[in-house]
DNA sequence: ATCTTGACCTGACAGC
DNA sequence: TGCTGTCAGGTCAAGA
């Protein structure tokens, strides 16, 4: 599984900010209330009828700019995907109809036609005729267009904010810093982490401190940084801080180029999985070598999360 | 203030 | 076969 993290949203944001901007909302039907907690009235009246302007991130949430004056805020949480399916074209069909996700032997021949455009959480659903059972909001476009919000366990919501009050939403109010931008510095972390006695993978994962990190790129920045995931914050050393800092910036960059191919091809049941876990250091690799030296990868756990290290390349002490 | 834990939710999978 | 239990994991709220 890959569960959609700042470069997973990013690469998606990338996508539907070349589909959507210039699309106009003809309708919205909501298949589950709460996966889009707005009054029916507002999303009669400020969706329905509404261009899209722009498609922006801010951390693992997406912002869906509406000529409306309102913007839609999506968080895909574990299982959300997003799937946009140009109008007037059949669906795309999976490959072969197996069953398996990756042993379709196709990857190619029905790449680049632009009929679907989908990213999020990897299943069937991208691929199979939608809607399907984990299908709760269909956004249909004048031009027949439609953008399915698929979510199989109904963590991720959409919610309605008016444009101008979106900054100060209660979701973005405590989140920290894109670690991707120019505020991110080193200096910002080593604050961060002083004087705290919490593990460093849960701070890494507090969205306050820094805003995107999931478990997976958790467990891949540390390995790079070679810091044990259980250490507590205060003790890293400055050095250790200043490699995991870098560590932070290079798997999410690495990881946004390789979704990037992913993303905008057509996507089937053989290209679902997204090219980063592949070359994944640690995550889900436990009882495989480590890249870097051999050693058998451990799972352990760390703040009630599945954790993936290297116990030779990550010492406790 | 900081830290820990449980709840939310569905499907996949292991074990009996 | 079919049941039960466990796991996955982002975020919030409640409790320590």
């Amino acid at each position: 599984m890959f569960v959609p993290e700042l470069p997973e949203v990013e690469t998606i944001r990338s996508g539907l900010a070349e589909l959507l901007p210039g699309q106009r909302i003809a309708g919205v039907e909501v298949l589950l209330n709460k996966s889009l907690s707005a009054p029916e009235s507002h999303i009669t009246t400020h969706i329905a009828g509404a261009g899209v302007t722009d498609v922006r991130r801010r951390g693992k949430i997406m912002i869906v700019d509406l000529s409306s004056g309102y913007s839609l805020l999506v968080h895909l949480k574990m299982t959300g995907q997003l799937v946009f399916e140009a109008g007037g074209q059949q669906p795309a069909k999976p490959g072969t109809g197996t069953n398996e996700p990756h042993s379709c032997p196709n990857p190619t021949s029905e790449t680049g036609d632009g009929r679907r455009v989908a990213g999020g959480h990897p299943t069937q659903s991208m691929a199979g005729d939608l809607p399907d059972k984990t299908t709760r909001v269909i956004f249909t476009f004048q031009d027949g267009s439609k953008l399915f919000f698929n979510d199989q366990r109904t963590f991720g919501w959409m919610k309605l904010v008016e444009r101008s009050k979106v900054e100060r939403d209660k979701c973005f109010m405590a989140m920290g810093v894109e670690p991707l931008g120019s505020q991110f510095e080193v200096c910002h972390l080593k604050s961060r982490l002083k004087h705290r006695k919490a593990a460093i993978k849960t701070l890494l994962l507090d969205q306050s401190h820094v805003a995107g990190l999931g478990n997976i790129y958790a467990d891949e920045a540390l390995h790079l940084a070679q810091v044990h995931p259980s250490r507590e914050g205060q003790s890293l050393s400055d050095e250790e801080i200043e490699r995991l800092h870098a560590a932070i910036i290079k798997v999410l960059g690495d990881s946004i180029q390789a979704g990037g191919t992913s993303f905008t091809s057509y996507v089937n049941a053989n290209g679902i999985t997204g090219d980063y876990l592949h070359n994944a250091r640690v995550y889900r690799r436990q009882g495989e070598p480590c890249r870097a030296c051999g050693t058998t990868i451990d799972k352990i756990k760390v703040g009630q999360r599945g954790t993936h290290i290297c116990p030779n390349c990550q010492k406790l002490t």
